[in-house]
DNA sequence: GCGTAATTTGAGTCTCCGCTCAAAGTCTAG
DNA sequence: CTAGACTTTGAGCGGAGACTCAAATTACGC
């Protein structure tokens, strides 16, 4: 992995990789399929990667980090919404992968698994720091409560992408609890 | 399918067949660790079944029927959510193969697919219909918005067996669209 | 240019999966 | 008891997927 020709090849199975999780999802990222969309054989990719996993790892752990927002900033509730309706809608192959991951059992690799996880403890925790700056009652609580609906959003729009995710999203913003 | 050898070897595919899926998930039951299970060769599994689908789908069928409340009788939601809450925790096997599907792309059987996709039709109608009868507006997208949210609960009860998927699901349920 | 390290090639291995089938064995109605 | 229908056996097929490797080719610092 250090002549030109290695790092250019390397990006190329990169692309392919996050191309075919996208259209087809894990299961559909094959090895044989990834080297015939990179233009390139079975022998190069294990030149350039330990395993499958490695490749794949790769993409999803690049994804998250592009998503994530900036840890420092405060946000509000309004605009985390906002912010995970947006990765549904702009990576809908990395979504449906996060959500395949979290449902499977016994899923590849143990390690793409708590990435996934830790990434959604985050996301939790914003939401509660948000909605705690907001003088909610039980903001923990709440923000489980809010982060796994919009995660059901987001199935359902995954299911039927004419389901209005955005709109439904904003729907759960204006609940309250009831006193 | 007409000696009692044969409907009792039947028997035992399909409880083997339901296990699995319970503790492996829809990969985790292949026919060969079904058959191990019922103490079975390849060849009876394919006297009794035409296909693995078949007897998934059967298994499948029939936890969906042993869930689906009586259709006759109208509900309220609190008693709907708690039904959602049963099925999830008693037939966990079922309710991930349940997400499972919906989150798989080109998922084996496209009848298994539609079947499933059937039954949740019906959730958010009964939602809807309870909803509609407590003079909520907007009905039908509230109850697309909490069948979603309660598959939410779900996904991550399913990850984390300690969250209080029950005690979630009542505080989803006490939330009022603010006026 | 040269030499060496990096890269590519492509046939091939290993494993697992769903599924088949002919032959042998087992029921059960009459 | 018997004949015919049903069931079991278990080796094995075809295909797919991840991964390997020795030999050939290519890159590039010097």
């Amino acid at each position: 992995m250090r002549y030109r020709v290695g790092l250019e090849t390397r990006d190329r199975i990169l692309e392919a990789t996050r191309e075919l999780i996208g259209e087809r999802g894990l299961a559909g990222a094959t090895v044989k399929a990834i080297c015939e969309r990179a233009g390139v054989l079975a022998g190069s990719f294990y030149n350039q990667f330990e395993s499958k996993d490695e490749a794949v790892l790769t993409v999803i752990g690049e994804s998250i980090r592009a998503v994530e927002p900036p840890a420092d900033r405060a946000q509000d509730i309004a605009s985390l919404v906002d912010a995970y309706v947006a990765f549904v809608e702009s990576q809908e192959g990395m979504a449906r992968v996060y959500l395949e991951v979290v449902v499977t059992r016994g899923i590849q690799s143990g390690e793409l698994r708590g990435r996934l996880m830790r990434h959604h403890q985050r996301r939790v925790e914003r939401f509660a720091a948000a909605l705690a700056s907001a003088d909610v009652r039980d903001p923990v609580e709440l923000a489980e409560l809010m982060v796994a609906a919009l995660n059901g959003l987001a199935v359902h729009r995954l299911l039927d992408p004419r389901f209005d995710l955005r709109g439904q999203a904003r729907r759960l913003l204006d609940l309250r609890p009831a006193d």
